[in-house]
DNA sequence: GATTATGCTTTTGTATACAAGAAAAGCAAC
DNA sequence: GTTGCTTTTCTTGTATACAAAAGCATAATC
């Protein structure tokens, strides 16, 4: 199964190292860039730009970022290229919703249905993110937190709700990058080891208290409600450089 | 906005018949074939044959091909095709779960947010789904009355939650027209009426009631539990007019 | 001096050509 | 007659070339 990487790609480097295609190793690498917020944003995503950095065509360039704009990371405008989601306050109100009905039934069905091998996987996991934040890497840390929940869901075994879940944490990610309060660990480790104890235990109330909580928590980390004028503005502005009004701005 | 269209194809026929550009004239082609029945599940899709018949290259066709694999009416094999999904008994049981999660959010939140606007579209729909069956149009009505949920969806103001609704109801679609349990009418337009009205007089409970009970309708129609083995067995067979190699189980 | 028009450049959309992989058919050996 | 291997063919994966659209700048006119 080990595939032809040596042209100049090399597969990905952290979390999931296996890739046999080609747009499955750019997909995740421009994935990772813009939940570790080394993409920005609004940043424009030009193809023959991208594909001469991947050194692959854009015929693979486009078929990444149509995954990318599928889970909503990407938005792909016609005719006018791909650029990083920045995800409006209210468009973040209606992703955390659907993330709490989701978590909801996930931590339900991972009560029931979780293996022995993927609690212990869900540890480590944990004990992944931790080093990520105790090493400072946090852009790394959210996206691990996010793989976390991601892997609950898989424990669940219900694939739709994996799908679902897997674009919501994605753009969960993007939101928590872009709107973040500052100081607190992001996505508190320690909840997410109650939380994995819990299920082991199959004390299905507990672990959804305690996955409601988690994402009380996560959401009164961001400042969609108070400050959410200062963020929203920084969106707004990624559009009004489109938009061209008046010679006041020249450039 | 009128495109051209004369080279060879036109727009779509009855729903929405809005669509610019050509790889969302295929999709639409394509998805409408498969909820109507037109396609068999474990159809082989080849992107050549596609591009013969709708007069455009493999491009689109694959662009196409790969929005409906995204949405899980489409099986995308690497290398090997893309071929009419086939949902397992299992597979369904996933599906009707999140759709009972989604479709009671969805419900609560339209009683919220649908508008007058809204409503009435509603209702015209659930009027044309009803002449559909009348005129004896099976596949036209299960696509139409899974039209209604969406548009339900969108009443429901959520994003996310619109674009999992669309995944979902296209593969109940395809669930309903692969374990169809024969004579009775499929989605009751009743239900849609009295759901509607339930919605309009702004009570949640009642119209979660009647929407569960729509679910409840919905699945009781399909030969999941009982008769599971005959449609399981189809759906094996038809994986194993592909294998065809020995006359054993080649999975 | 400001505004609009027009061509130029850049970027995306589409088609096609070529390469690689997989299924299928044919051939040989047991 | 069946089984295994080789070759052939067909389909998909990828790159590239061309066309069209959008953005940008300059210039011309009011």
């Amino acid at each position: 199964m080990n595939e032809q990487l040596q042209p100049l790609k090399k597969p990905t480097r952290s979390g999931k190292a296996r890739t046999g295609t080609q747009d499955d190793i750019v997909y995740a690498h421009i994935f990772d860039a813009i939940l570790e917020q080394r993409l920005a944003p609004g940043t424009k995503l030009s193809e023959e730009a991208l594909g001469e950095i991947f050194g692959v065509s854009r015929t693979i360039i486009r078929r990444a970022l149509s995954r990318l704009a599928h889970e909503g990371v990407v938005l792909l405008r016609p005719n006018r290229g791909a650029v990083v989601a920045s995800p409006s306050v209210d468009e973040a109100r209606q992703i955390f919703f659907a993330r709490r009905m989701v978590e909801r039934a996930i931590t339900e069905l991972a009560v029931q249905h979780a293996s022995a091998d993927q609690l212990s996987e869900l540890r480590q996991m944990v004990t992944d993110e931790q080093d990520c934040f105790a090493r400072g890497d946090r852009g790394a840390g959210i996206r691990l937190s996010g793989e976390f929940h991601l892997k609950l869901a898989e424990a669940a075994k219900n694939a739709p709700l994996v799908s679902f879940q897997r674009s919501l944490v994605s753009q969960t990610s993007l939101i928590i990058a872009q709107y973040e309060s500052g100081n607190r660990s992001h996505c508190s480790f320690d909840e997410h080891n109650e939380l994995i104890d819990a299920i082991a235990a199959r004390d299905s109330d507990k672990a959804v208290r305690l996955m409601m909580h988690h994402m009380d928590h996560i959401d009164s980390k961001l400042n969609l409600d108070e400050d959410s004028a200062s963020d929203d503005l920084h969106a707004v502005f990624s559009h009004l450089a489109l938009a061209k009004k008046k010679p006041r701005t020249a450039r």
